[in-house]
DNA sequence: GCGGGCAGCCAAAACGATTCGAGCTTGAGT
DNA sequence: ACTCAAGCTCGAATCGTTTTGGCTGCCCGC
């Protein structure tokens, strides 16, 4: 049995589609090892070697392929983040924040929108999976059962932003700020103005964040015995959820006088809602939100919100992130940023207290 | 030019970090063949086999490396998009509604911020050779020069969207909008109120649409004479420019009674300074603004626009790409979408005419 | 009994990079 | 004169896929 070498390539007809590492060592005359020793600076070259070699990669516009590199070197320089809501300027920000810093160390980031849901994060995960990013940021579903995610993304590194992860990676780092401290002071002002009949519009139970904002104003009414279940709401996290909720509360018997929501598109809805009804803000009903936005001043009344560090949340994570894949633990496995109140104009004190 | 000293470290410790085809094929027996052309469905595997090694896919949980496949493909099905400002809305629209329609063919999208500048955009662009993306679409920064695009981007497909290329590939493909006609119909629309001192804040005329909207705007006015160079200013695309301009505008001996922005953000800052300056708009000053946003609807007064179908570009850029790359280039190279006058609250008759 | 087609499987050659080990000159140290 | 290291270069293995051509039985029609 003598193994015949046969010409097996029928098709001859190769389009030369972009240059190569061996098209650049042909042209110098040299080894692709050489090459790449050269491109790389990992190996003695002689600098008129290395002259030539430059000129040729000038000349024949070659640009290495980072799949062949990535493969090879089982790093391709890629991060990902999953979000919840892209169009939400809060989770956009934490993106940019993300961007921005792990650009600086070369990453590249991917990011998917889940729409809440963690059906979509899961074919995003296993896309991530298949193109073995480096590492990800997890802003997971609403929806439960995300606690999957490690099985659809095996060994791969994870930081949680914003939501807590639900048990788990076993030791999993996350970065985000105090929600149910957050959530307090923000009541406690509302307090302060002599509101007592303060309604909440709250997210999903299964949203980490919102359970906790609601348990922060829970407990701050509780310490004066002002709590009361009927101005307690929980919906979707859409404006068109928050502008329902609103008008439900201000259409009720004896309405609340100041409503406090859980995330910044409710507010909007709620703000949309009291407009809708003709109610003065903040003279008849006092609007409190949650995330900032950039054109918030722009509104009439200007939005009294709790602001989270958005963009230091995305960097944070991606910081956390590229520690634990280039193995410098160095840094705690999580971080709590502080929120700080925008007093705007959107809050008064009741009209009878 | 010393060359640095190499440590040649030999670790030996490899830790299985992925299921590989191997793995899958070793446990069920069979060689890498058969399991490729059994995950492919792309030739004859017996039935029996065909289930032993799904669940040894599953028990793996084996996922396929997409760099090995994408180097053995010269695939990726990843696309990318570049566009001057993510959290401009408008970009951000246009940059889902291209991830919506592609994701339904399978294709992966990389997006990237070019702040205006080439040279961040360029940059980007390198990026994305290296990763041999299957296709980009660009909305090319505004400042100039950025008909190098070509040579950094050697033979990769190309669709433009928004702005035009400047004779940049022979061929281009470009969706957008009529910029000239949008902005004639909406100074008409100032006109047919009565108004006649209308001013125009435009961005950068290395822009191309913007200097089309200028365009557009001339024609109006010239038609029934009334163009007065005073009222003509080009500034920054962002919110800062528009207010500056419109503050210089309005502070002036003879005030325009109208003004037109030509894109989202200077309209927004335009506004800013109306009500810094304590003018009623659209009493004392109508605002005409370009590009939509979701939530013009809830500032006061409820922002007139020039809606661009942000999504429907998107979404046709990306059909344009996958049809090029994939060779059905049955549609036409370039696509004009409709714009749409939203006329809302914030344009009424002057004062004095 | 023979040619031929088909179902089922496999070995080996790409794809484009990095890296290990080794070979070959020089020049210096002893 | 001999050894040794440094400087420079190269061949070959490797990363994890897809794909091509070929091999083996087996059944079918004659």
């Amino acid at each position: 049995m003598s193994p015949k070498p046969v010409s097996r390539s029928t098709r001859r007809t190769r389009r030369p589609q972009h240059a190569t590492i061996r098209d650049v060592a042909r042209a110098v005359g040299a080894s692709i090892s050489t090459v790449s020793a050269a491109l790389n600076g990992t190996d003695y070259v002689s600098a008129a070697m290395r002259a030539k070699i430059e000129a040729a990669v000038q000349q024949l516009q070659y640009r290495p392929n980072d799949l062949a590199r990535g493969l090879r070197l089982r790093r391709t320089h890629t991060l990902a983040i999953v979000v919840p809501d892209l169009s939400n300027s809060f989770y956009a920000e934490i993106v940019r924040g993300m961007k921005d810093y792990t650009a600086a160390a070369n990453y590249t980031v991917l990011v998917g929108d889940s729409r809440e849901r963690w059906a979509e994060e899961k074919l995003f995960l296993e896309m991530l999976h298949r193109r073995r990013v480096d590492g990800v940021v997890r802003v997971p579903a609403g929806d439960g059962n995300a606690s999957q995610a490690a099985q659809v993304l095996g060994t791969i590194p994870v930081v949680y932003a914003d939501r807590y992860p639900e048990a788990d990676h076993p030791v999993a780092a996350w970065v985000g700020v105090d929600n149910a401290r957050a959530a307090m002071d923000a009541t406690q002002y509302l307090i302060s103005l002599g509101h007592r009949r303060i309604a909440i519009i709250s997210g999903p139970t299964t949203t980490r964040t919102a359970a906790e904002r609601l348990e922060g104003y829970q407990r701050a009414l509780r310490a004066i015995g002002a709590m009361h279940k009927e101005y307690i709401r929980n919906g979707e996290l859409d404006m068109a959820g928050g502008a329902r909720q609103a008008i439900e509360l201000l259409t009720q018997a004896k309405p609340p006088t100041a409503i406090f929501c859980a995330n910044n598109t409710m507010t909007l809805g709620a703000l949309e809602a009291i407009q809708q009804l003709g109610r003065a803000c903040p003279r008849e009903i006092s609007l409190l939100g949650f995330d900032d936005f950039a054109w918030s001043t722009l509104l009439r009344p200007r939005l009294t919100m709790v602001r989270q560090p958005a963009r230091e949340i995305g960097m944070t994570a991606g910081r956390m992130l590229i520690d634990t894949i280039e193995e410098r633990t160095r840094n705690r496995a999580t971080q709590t940023l502080p929120t700080q109140l925008m007093v705007r104009d959107s809050c008064a004190p009741p009209l009878r207290p």
